[in-house]
DNA sequence: TCTCGTTATGACATCGGTGTCATTTTTATT
DNA sequence: AATAAAAATGACACCGATGTCATAACGAGA
């Protein structure tokens, strides 16, 4: 591999203007800088980071761990993957915008190596850390990140460390709210597992709006249809339909706790030769493309701001790296909103 | 950050033998390497690459290249980006398991930058490169793969450079075969764009598998319903549909180019009244699990062996680097099986 | 106890850049 | 033309690890 050095003998100059020459230090003189370029392109010199950052202490890195392996089987493609692509793309976005390079590493399936893949960062002296999850959780990393500057993209954690989230209470509400406003007035809620954090965020969100609206509450319209500890949750959905179209006054609109739910949803109904929307109206939730705008109708639903929480978690790291931020330790958690995506599942009435 | 002297004045001993203890070289005492470790432990020491591949010569990096961003649009969660995800996946398996560390790096929407990215990874010493394509097709580096180790990953280029792609042509026409022999002889296939490398490959095995089965080969079973151009082929899919019904011997089976074409049909077909599988058989191409197990009934389908697609690049790259596979120019392309998922959307008659 | 052969440890240079400071031009001023 | 001020360049040390070679400590046998 070609050096400074060799640059600095074929131009005929020191090591030290090449250097110079290559950070567009001043002063150089102009003849000295096309001799110098000149020698640089004839050699296909390539500066070391390494070296750089040795002296400067600042690798220009950003470590990045996600945990997408671990939740899905290795012969399938499943979707549960995709969260941490668009956050990754996210924060790759922003990160390429300020010059940083991303080390990304992923948990694979043991959840104890991510001190390993930490460990690792260190030793490539990243200037921060971002640890990206696949769906909006708590999470416990094996560090104190007060160590190293740490960010948490659709995460949090109970050492206040920096986090950003998306608006799961508000997003629910907001399309119920909407759902309501087009006439319904019996909006069925099939949750997801009551394990996880959004579920509980998202049936907030619905009482709010049933609330705001003048709705009574009727804990017969909601039902939980999802176990993470299923692998198959169609007979779930199918034992809440059948529930909810026993009712005395059945509802209107369900809400479905995610898309994939909704499409089971539309097929099951299918059977049961109930059309959407005349007969019902359905919502998911997640706005994941290759369900909501494949089907038909078109799913109603509310885009999680994958790609944004990424960008913003970027935008959170690069400002504790700039050390600016020491001053607001209280909004450790930054909320993205989760915008409703209107297409023709919901039925006016 | 703590450093090697550091540690060496704590213990008491010189940074040679730190360094030493560190890579577990014969011989230290069994003292001196108990205080060194406890010397380490306390002052939290950890080992900078930067300082050791400085040395070394050996960066222990691979750089990643993925063009994912550039084909779909910001606000939403398309499908697309899905197959660089797996793939990614595969890469760091088997990085992570040799003990290289990844460098990831995005095209982002221009495609100039490729080469700014290439710069990048140059300057950090990658030991290799793979660049990985978000669908199988042919694609140009700007650099010499000569220069620095290069795997094409769902990609291949005409310089010859080592690449692994999935064997379309064998998916689609094992897929066709299995339908032809549960006793469909009009079996219908709706393409993808034909500017895809897998539409031509894939095009060839379904008619192999006629010819192979001494089933003819009718053109008008054969209908291009996807333009990469187009926002929406709904329109395409639709014609397309309306056109096989109206044939004198309508087709008893629809293959279609994706898992995301098949999703659209049904619900075309659902609105004109026609049951899938009893009155026509459907199959898609990708195992999309969310369409594919979402749907009722569940979709037949080939599988795209990201996962594995990955794993074989980035064990090409590591043979290259290791630098034993100087014989072998030839066999530069490596075709890894998709093999058959059968669902219920294919009725045997 | 002394020498010899291991075994354990350290001194020093080096990897490829860059910061510091000194030195040599060049340009401007009187 | 002499001189000061400014601009351009270079010498050298240093960042943190490790390879090379030298030296010190240790143990065994005479």
């Amino acid at each position: 591999m070609t050096t400074i050095y060799n640059v600095a003998e074929a131009a005929g100059v020191s090591p030290k203007t090449v250097s110079r020459v290559l950070n567009n230090d001043v002063p150089v003189g102009e003849k000295t800088r096309k001799k110098v370029d000149a020698a640089i392109t004839a050699l296909g010199y390539v500066p070391s980071t390494a070296a750089r950052s040795m002296r400067s202490n600042k690798s220009g890195l950003i470590g990045l761990v996600t945990g997408a392996i671990s939740h899905f089987s290795d012969a399938s493609n499943a979707p549960t993957g995709l969260p941490d692509l668009f956050i990754v793309q996210g924060i790759q976005k922003v990160m390429q915008a300020s010059g940083k390079t991303l080390l990304i590493a992923d948990t694979g399936d043991s959840a104890t190596s991510v001190s390993h893949l930490i460990r690792t960062f260190q030793e490539h002296r990243v200037e921060g850390l971002i640890y990206v999850a696949n769906y909006h959780k708590q999470i416990d990393l094996p560090i104190a990140s007060k160590s190293i500057h740490t960010v948490l993209a659709n995460c949090f954690d109970t050492n206040h460390t920096t986090s950003v989230v998306p608006n799961d209470q508000m997003g629910q509400k907001s399309l119920v709210d909407k759902v309501i406003k087009e006439g319904h007035s019996r909006v069925a809620y099939l949750t997801l597992d009551p394990s996880m954090v959004a579920t509980h965020q998202r049936l907030e969100g619905y009482q709010q709006a049933l609330h705001e609206n003048g709705v009574a509450y009727d804990p017969e319209l909601v039902l939980c249809a999802d176990k993470l500890d299923l692998i198959d949750n169609e007979k779930l959905i199918i034992d809440a339909i059948d529930h909810l179209l026993s009712l005395a006054s059945p509802p209107t609109a369900i809400c479905c706790g995610n898309d994939k739910m909704a499409l089971k949803l539309y097929g099951i109904l299918r059977v049961k030769g109930i059309r959407i929307p005349e007969q019902i109206s359905i919502a998911g939730y997640d706005n994941y493309l290759a369900i909501t705008e494949g089907l038909y109708p078109a799913l109603t639903t509310v885009h999680l701001p994958y790609q944004e929480i990424g960008q913003e978690a970027a935008r959170q790291l690069l400002k504790l790296i700039d050390g600016k931020d020491q001053k607001a330790p209280n909004s450790a958690i930054t909320i993205v909103d989760s915008p409703v995506i209107w297409r023709q599942s919901i039925l006016k009435i």
